[in-house]
RNA sequence: CGGGAUGUGGCCCAGCCUGGUAGGGCACUGCGUUCGGGACGCAGGAGUCGCGCGUUCAAAUCGCGCCAUCCCGACCA
């Protein structure tokens, strides 16, 4: 493609409401441009590299034995009210009506719509396992859409549904889409790690998600130092303490004391002099319509994902002001343990200690040197806190490690939900019918193009990796006036165009330095430099982007030069 | 939705406090010079100052309301 023909409007300056590395990167080299908030348009550029993307996503899940369809995006209410989404899923939910006053949505996913089609197409066990995929418009009306393609409203996404007779058929299907999805992001060229993640209401151990490490990504994750553990950071499991040695040795008397206006673990410490680690954190919770009273150590934080699936509750949420005071008979901030009316859970790491302070159930006091089983009984304890930088690994017992990341990918088992839920049954080899096992399978495209930016720049653009590169190589003839070069420019173009090689001809009138901006700031991992010294030895420039690194090639030869790192590649 | 900020040619911003002629840089058009890391000169085009109402002889500037955008918290690929 000639430059001077493209629609490829980079800018010099950075936008002002453009944030992190790659919003701007993908305003400033002319990827994006917003229509509204969280909704963008993609240029020529950008396109081809979510089209790149998108190839690599088909190539893998066809290979992975998926199928790929394509499913409307309006779609009925009736639909979701079969599901019972209508009324659960939110404002998200972009909703409208037709002429008629009938009900639509805009689809943020397809589990509705899959398992309407694949119920009325699949009556037996002979049609199973079925692996259908699409790359879709989806629209999620976001609370708070941020940070340009990473979290937007209207965005490409890849979504697979597999549909399995068997527990162990949908965990082949999941695995192999494991699989695929390892094999996607590696072509993509972007590092990334699948970390367990919680699997929530749905229920199941099965759920990953696919982050890419970076800085400024909204989740956190962690990962062992030593093996292959990770996970998000709300799933991340930490050990139960060795060695129960709670015995009444050293125990000092109870003791309440006047706190008067003392709340918060660091009001206590400070009033007391004792150290967070010497607290205990007595938190009410409502599961569903239950209080429910978590122990933590003062240093550490409550997971109420944790807290959640112990208790297989539907809804957790901090408890109410009237709560507090039914249950603990005092108001809010001096809760404790001894003589509450409610179930008690203990986090691992009230194991082992003595002599801790606890809140008095009684406004302005707390209560010092508090042992157990003397004090107060704890009937269950588990694994309720937040990991923790430097924690050891749920597996190998190694140093845990916290990092950030971008989640540009997820796969879920979501066993019978749906299939349930809309009657999505088939008839097994003895003659019973039963429900389709299903899981469901998601990338962002352009999130993972936002991503591999995010991961792969430095302060003069984009390097874009070969496989998702818009271009693969663009040709700077440093002037274009000079006909010796304007004419070996063309010549090599050609001959790059010929080879089946993607190549920009950067035939702009510019001085080379606007050249070299640009080509930097759009990224493309070759560049062939032409100038007029050059051409008096008859060689060419190759400029790495990535490494920076220049080779003279001779012009004949550089057809062949640029081939064989593009089969290399 | 709560908290904070911003809205001025396509882009980045000044002007607002202290009301009176809308300004700079980038980009764009023409001519000339220049030509290997975002050149220079001259001449030009382009703005309902987010929208509405109000105060005032007079509003980009002051007041009220609305809208939009961005950042910080609960959702998610």
């Amino acid at each position: 493609m000639r430059y001077s023909e493209m629609l490829l409007p980079t800018t010099k300056e950075t936008p002002s409401d453009a944030e992190i590395a790659s919003h701007q990167l993908m305003l400033r080299a002319g990827l994006i441009r917003k229509l509204a908030g969280g909704i963008y348009s993609y240029l020529p550029l950008g396109y081809r590299v979510i089209r790149k993307v998108e190839n690599i996503i088909r190539e893998e899940m066809d290979r992975a034995g998926a199928q790929e369809v394509f499913l409307p995006a309006v779609q009925p209410a009736e639909l979701w009210m079969e599901s019972g989404r209508w009324n659960m899923y939110g404002k998200e939910l972009l909703r409208f009506k037709d002429r008629h006053n009938r009900n639509y949505c805009i689809g943020p996913t397809h589990e509705e719509v899959i398992t309407a089609l694949v119920r009325d197409e699949i009556q037996t066990y002979r049609q199973l396992p079925l692996n259908l995929y699409q790359i879709q418009t989806k629209f999620r009306d976001e609370i708070r859409p941020r940070f340009g393609t990473m979290r937007s409203r209207e965005f490409g996404m890849k979504d697979a549904y597999s549909f399995d007779a068997t527990e162990e058929g949908a965990e082949d299907s999941y695995r192999k889409m494991f699989d695929a999805y390892n094999r996607i992001f590696e072509r993509c060229g972007l590092h990334f790690r699948p970390v367990e993640a919680d699997s929530g209401n749905i229920g199941g151990s099965f759920s990953h998600e696919f982050m890419v490490t970076a800085d400024s990504g909204e989740d956190a994750m962690v990962h062992c130092t030593a093996c292959p553990y990770a996970a998000n950071l709300e799933k991340a499991e930490c050990s139960r303490p060795e060695g129960e040695t709670v015995t009444d040795d050293d125990s000092l008397p109870l003791e309440e004391v006047h706190t008067p206006d003392v709340r918060t673990i660091e009001e206590v410490c400070a009033f007391l002099d004792v150290s967070p680690s010497d607290v205990v954190k007595t938190m009410i919770f409502m599961s569903d319509d239950t209080p429910v009273a978590a122990l933590v150590r003062g240093d550490e934080e409550i997971n109420e994902v944790k807290l959640r699936n112990y208790l297989k509750s539907d809804r957790l949420e901090l408890a109410m002001d009237d709560t507090i005071l039914e249950v603990t008979g005092s108001p809010r901030g001096f809760a404790g343990p001894i003589g509450i009316k409610c179930r008690i859970i203990a986090d691992y790491s009230l194991l082992n200690i003595k002599n801790f302070v606890v809140g008095g159930n009684r406004e302005n006091y707390h209560i010092q040197n508090c042992n157990t089983p003397r004090d107060f009984k704890i009937s269950e304890y588990a694994d309720l806190r937040v990991i923790r930088e430097g924690d050891v690994c749920p597996r190998c017992g190694e140093t845990i490690r916290i990092v950030r990341g971008i989640e540009v990918g997820h796969v879920f088992k979501l066993g019978l939900k749906y299939s349930k839920a809309m009657k999505a049954m088939f008839l097994d080899r003895d003659g019973k019918e039963k429900y389709m096992v299903m899981g469901c399978y998601g990338i962002g495209v352009g999130r993972t193009v936002a991503a591999c930016i995010e991961q792969s720049h430095d302060e003069n653009g984009i390097i874009w990796p070969m496989a998702i590169a818009p271009y693969h190589v663009i040709i700077t003839p440093v002037n274009m006036n000079d006909e010796a070069i304007s004419r070996t420019a063309e010549e090599l173009y050609r001959g790059l165009v010929s080879a089946g090689i993607q190549v920009i001809l950067d035939d702009r009138d510019e001085r080379a330095g606007v050249k070299f901006k640009d080509a930097d700031l759009i990224g493309i991992p070759l560049r062939i430099t032409i100038g007029s010294k050059g051409i008096a030895e008859g060689v060419t420039e190759v400029k790495f982007r990535k490494s920076g690194t220049v080779e003279k090639v001779p012009i004949t030869a550089v057809v062949d030069y640029i081939s064989d790192i593009l089969v290399d590649a």
